[in-house]
DNA sequence: TTGGTATACATAGAACTTCTACATATAATT
DNA sequence: AATTATATGTAGAAGTTCTATGTATACCAA
């Protein structure tokens, strides 16, 4: 488990991403994927997600709907148009900050 | 300029870093490195790096000695033993979520 | 049938970091 | 004389994520 805060500020742009590869996913999911993918070192909690998500669905970046599943509501995430540009410039944003911590890490500076 | 966001939870490893790359450093020195090393990208202001430096010393990473600079004190800043201990430990995490991150946006397994 | 665990969504308030804005002062440049 | 760069520092705001809690269904084991 990483130490907490590492994750602050880009925890949207992991959100974005995977509804952008998966087109559409409800919120345990997207913590469950991500357990999965970061090897059980990211462990996104609902007090995280969930106002993350209501956050996306207020900017408008991300749609609702609901299914029932059972005798349950199930709610899927997915990107608006909006969404997927905003996703692409993040996700570019957060490589070029990647790059750019590996310079510092290093201690190179950029242009070499 | 990176969202403001991003560096929350790397700005204590950058500075240890750089510390532990440069023996020691002022605090304005260590603005005009990252400023050098991310390009213009990463521009720490006074307001996050002093408290972030002040917290290290409390939490003993590092220790200070202050030289004359002419008419002024110059203070600098270098790592402790725990310090030097901290600072691996910070940046190979660093280096794992970095490693982890990359996972995700290509929304690759771990183990793959 | 009781208890525990997994699934599933949600909110309130705390904790923490960094930012904006301000304050102070010297040195160098225009 | 005025501005910019150097240099350290604080107060309070802003923002994100966490802990803790609440609700509810479904499944499995003892």
């Amino acid at each position: 488990m990483y130490s907490k805060e590492l994750l602050k500020g880009t925890l949207t742009t992991i959100i974005l991403k995977l509804l952008s590869h998966n087109g559409k996913m409800y919120g345990y999911e997207i913590t469950q994927r991500v357990k999965i993918l970061s090897d059980d070192k990211i462990l996104i909690k609902e007090g995280s997600l969930y106002p993350a998500l209501h956050k996306l669905k207020d900017d408008g970046l991300v749609k609702t709907d609901e299914e029932m599943i059972g005798n349950r509501v199930r709610k899927y995430y997915s990107l608006t148009d909006k969404g997927k540009l905003s996703t692409e410039k993040k996700v570019n944003e957060l490589h070029q900050f990647i790059g750019t911590l590996q310079n510092i890490l290093t201690d190179k500076p950029s242009l070499a």
